[in-house]
DNA sequence: GGCATACTTGCCTAATGCGCATTTTTGCCT
DNA sequence: AGGCAAAAATGCGCATTAGGCAAGTATGCC
């Protein structure tokens, strides 16, 4: 299954995107050409291609990565448990154990809150992924497709929600505490 | 405030924006430039830069247009109403008597489910729209930000499944009762 | 009726997306 | 150990695109 090729594809990819988040965040993203992310991750221009759609595919890559680590982990918790009861405690593990991972997070969200090209491929990385998560939901709690949909959906969004606000206070908070609040807002009814 | 010069604008952009639907639709879109767009317009190519950066943009282009007709049009509703009744509201005054808007947006809802680049950018503009309705829910209830975004997120996340939904049933069923359905899922509690 | 302003357009260049053919690498099996 | 089939990297080329700049043109307004 993982063969060896298939993760050296993926250092391959890991590496070129850090290339790619270092000089974006350096010199600005405008200001950084494909060829030069190539260059400086030693692969050649038209290999960039074989990797990434573009330069804001290569910035946001891991947060594909890390929506499909938490579609996984969901599809693993103990089944009878209520959907939005394991996203819920499948993200406050991965705050909990993984603080590296919700900081790039927070990093690639403050690039994209600041580049509407960047903000529109995440949104549609996150859209495609969120699929997968309706699907696991959908087969745990063996609701219909809307209501699967829905929570996949609001489960995401209130993600999305807590990193912004998390960055609009300068990563000063507790991310944690910020998630809870925001999924805790979610769980009270809108009417 | 609105000026002839004003009006004249968005009517070419309008014109522009059918133009290249129609294109797209006829041909795909892969099939279709925007010197062929412009052309078929009456502008210049480079007047195409001015009022769209891109084909995507100029096909989701209505989408603008019609969020924010329903921030306005929750902004005018009568005070002391809750902002989640007043979206729904809103959203099911325009299905009764605008069927052509709902119809005109599922068409592109559908564009967009086949082209993960059109995709990303309609996400993109209704990330960036998403704020105002936020502000709009946020001085009608009162409530702290994080409550009104969640509310305004939630909503419109809600449109854009009913909408697929609808796509998905062909458009054989009346788009009020999917929006209706789904919005009614929101409402229930997730946990 | 004239003017300031805004809009349009042409020109140009750097950058991009991607097909195709070729070369190089590499995992793997005997 | 060694060769081979498959996969990946690369080079080249072309159509397309984004957007700055400056000159021309239209137009709302006083």
């Amino acid at each position: 299954m993982t063969g060896l090729r298939e993760r050296k594809k993926a250092a391959i990819r890991q590496a070129v995107h850090e290339t790619a988040l270092r000089l974006a965040v350096e010199r600005g993203i405008d200001n950084v050409t494909i060829d030069e992310i190539a260059e400086a991750a030693g692969i050649s221009r038209r290999s960039f291609s074989n990797y990434f759609t573009g330069k804001e595919d290569a910035l946001i890559h891991p947060d594909g990565q890390q929506i499909r680590a938490i579609v996984d982990a969901v599809r693993t918790r103990p089944p009878g448990e209520p959907a939005w009861a394991a996203m819920r405690a499948v993200i406050r593990g991965i705050v909990r154990e993984d603080e590296q991972t919700v900081q790039g997070w927070a990093i690639r969200t403050r690039l994209a809150l600041q580049h509407p090209a960047i903000l529109a491929v995440q949104l549609g990385k996150h859209a495609a992924l969120e699929r997968d998560l309706a699907g696991v939901v959908a087969e745990r709690d063996g609701v219909d497709p809307v209501r699967a949909q829905v929570l996949a959906t609001a489960f995401l969004a209130g993600l999305r929600i807590a990193l912004r606000r998390w960055i609009q206070e300068e990563l000063t908070a507790h991310p944690a505490d910020i998630i809870e609040q925001v999924l805790d807002e979610m769980e009270k009814p809108f009417t």
